[in-house]
Parts: structure tokens; C-alpha cells; sequence
DNA sequence: ACGCCTACCTGCTTGC
DNA sequence: TGCAAGCAGGTAGGCG
């Protein structure tokens, strides 16, 4: 469910909903939701007490900032949510972990296929991965180690709508990788946020083939990929997220941009720019949208 | 670096 | 109707 998108949607709601919130305690009923600290009894005892400063969002992972300085990760993966419940609401049988709130309200992480992993970590480093290269802290050893925010997205790549990640800046990454660009996009470590759906998203708009090498790209090809790969995760947002079965926001209702997609699920369906039909392919394991007229394929090699 | 595979999980859709 | 296969927005780890 989750990209960039629908994570900053899930992000914004709850920063409305529940930043000032103090947490009375969590229960956890899957214990492999908990990726640290563990077991997940301590990761309950730990955020016991703990009042949410603000909500926040880096990647596809939710960020809730503690009054004290530590950090709540929760990362939805694909069937994850954040749902704020007003008291006395039924129980949820797929909630993995449930936070009651001082106020009555319940914070619910549900996760039908369990995916989804949730941290508490103490803050700082998180600015300079924001900023790109982290100097990555490979120090401290296993057990003794103070497990700092900051390692959690030490490996990650840029965030594509800051500021800082310009045309050059793009031009440059993509111009060292030979690998497809459907296969690239989809890599966390090159670029943050960009998921299966918006990946597609993108490629058409760029009219790009998402077979097509990295470093094969024109100037104006690089150019119209970053301005697509930030279009569509913007309109994404104003959408507040695609919609599939189970997602959405904190408040439980889903997003509208699914309806606006123009080439993912839209197999054999005419492209909204000249009619052809849509065709799926598979790259990397993972289902491909694309317009073969719009986006034409690679050619093998071979300078011509 | 790259690509492919398996694993993690459950539910829904499709086809016989 | 029933049942099995195929599909799903994500990612980590292993192998060649």
C-alpha cells in the first residue's frame, strides 16, 4: 500500500490528530512487529509515558518525534496503517500493536500481512541522511550500542521532493548505473519513497521505457524523469494516496488518487495519450505498467 | 553492480 | 460451489 505518498498522508493526519498525545501504554499481540528494542515488552515499557512531540516522515517510514528526544519508527511495508480510534470503537483483529492514549483514544498500528515493522530509537544523525551522505556509524558493537535514528536510514538515498535533490544531482546518480530504471527507482538506496505504483507513474510521464539503462539517458531524458518522479508524488499527496483494498489514512479514510493513475492496474486499457493499450510486463519480480507506443522499448545496443 | 531467488504473511480474485 | 493458483503498494538476505 504504502509510498511515499500514502506515508506522508498517514504522517500529516496523525501530526493533526495526535501530536501533544502522551502514550499510556502499548500492547503488542505480534511480537515480530517490534524491531527494537526486544523483546517487545521492553519496547512497551519503554514508550510508556512517552508524549508525541510531532509526526514526521522520511522514505516510506513514519516518524513520531517523543517529547524526550527519542524516536518512533513505523514502517507500514505493505498492508500497514496507522489508525486513530475514538474510545470504546470494537476491536480490530488485524491491530499488531495498540497504544493507549492518555485522552481515551487509541493509536492502532494494523498490518494484515504483517510486514510492518515499528522502533523506538534515540534521537540524532537524522539530518545528515536527510541531507544524503550519512557518514554511516559503524562503530559501537552489538549489545553495548545506543541505537541512534540516524543508522536506521543511514543506507537510504535521497528524498526526491527536497530541495536538494536537483536535476545535476540526479543527472549524476543515474549516470554511474547501468541497471534498468523501473529496477533503480525501486531501490531505497537510490532514491527514497518511490514504490511500485509511482515508479510506473513516473516512467510514463518521463516516456520512458523502464527497461531502459540509467546511464543511456539524454540530458532532457534525466530531465523529464525529475520532473515526473516529483509530479507524481506530489499529486499523489494532494491526492492524500492511492487506494488499493486496504489502505488508509490515520483517520481510516482512503485516498482518491488511485482513480488517476494512468498506467498502473491499467493493463489493456487505452493510454490517456494516444489511445494504445496499456501492457503489463514483469521487471525485477515486480509487475510493470507501460504504454509500448509512448514509452518505446531500448534498443539492444549498438551506437546507429 | 546487477539480477534473480526465497522468505516474510494473509486475503482477494481468477480460472477450471 | 469448491479449490488451487496467482496476485498484491515492500524489503532483507543469499547466490552467482
Amino acid at each position: 500500500m504504502p509510498e511515499l505518498p500514502e506515508v506522508e498522508t498517514v504522517a500529516r493526519d496523525l501530526q493533526r490528530r495526535v501530536a501533544g498525545a502522551t502514550i499510556l501504554d502499548a500492547t503488542v499481540t505480534w511480537d515480530r512487529t517490534i524491531r527494537h528494542p526486544r523483546p517487545p515488552e521492553r519496547f512497551a515499557t519503554e514508550i510508556s509515558g512517552s508524549t508525541i512531540r510531532r509526526v514526521g516522515r522520511r522514505a516510506k517510514t513514519v516518524l513520531l518525534y517523543l517529547e524526550d528526544g527519542r524516536v518512533m519508527t513505523v514502517a507500514l511495508r505493505m498492508t500497514g496503517a496507522l489508525i486513530v480510534t475514538e474510545a470504546g470503537m470494537p476491536p480490530d483483529p488485524y491491530a499488531r500493536v495498540v497504544f493507549r492514549l492518555a485522552d481515551g483514544r487509541d493509536l492502532r498500528y494494523r498490518d494484515v500481512r504483517k510486514f510492518g515493522r515499528i522502533g523506538l530509537w534515540s534521537g540524532g544523525g537524522l539530518r545528515s541522511v536527510g541531507a544524503g551522505r550519512g557518514a554511516r556509524s559503524r562503530r559501537v558493537a552489538e549489545g553495548s550500542r545506543r541505537y541512534r535514528i540516524g543508522e536506521v536510514f543511514s543506507g537510504h538515498g535521497p528524498e526526491p521532493l527536497a530541495r536538494t535533490f536537483t536535476v545535476a544531482r540526479f543527472a549524476e546518480r543515474l549516470s554511474r548505473r547501468s541497471a534498468k530504471l523501473k529496477t533503480l527507482l525501486l531501490d531505497q538506496s537510490f532514491i527514497a519513497g518511490v514504490g511500485n505504483i509511482y515508479a510506473d507513474e513516473a516512467l510514463w510521464r518521463a516516456r520512458l521505457h523502464p527497461l531502459r539503462a540509467a546511464d543511456t539517458l539524454q540530458d532532457h531524458d534525466v530531465k523529464r524523469l525529475h520532473r515526473a518522479v516529483r509530479q507524481v508524488l506530489r499529486e499523489g499527496i494532494a491526492n492524500r494516496g492511492a487506494s488499493f483494498s486496504d489502505y488508509v489514512g490515520a483517520d481510516g479514510e482512503p485516498g482518491a488518487n488511485a482513480e488517476r493513475l494512468a498506467v498502473y492496474r491499467r493493463t489493456e486499457q487505452p493510454c490517456y495519450r494516444c489511445g494504445r493499450p496499456i501492457r503489463r510486463i514483469v521487471v525485477g519480480q515486480r509487475s510493470t505498467h507501460l504504454c509500448p507506443h509512448c514509452q518505446p522499448e531500448p534498443v539492444a545496443s549498438a551506437g546507429t
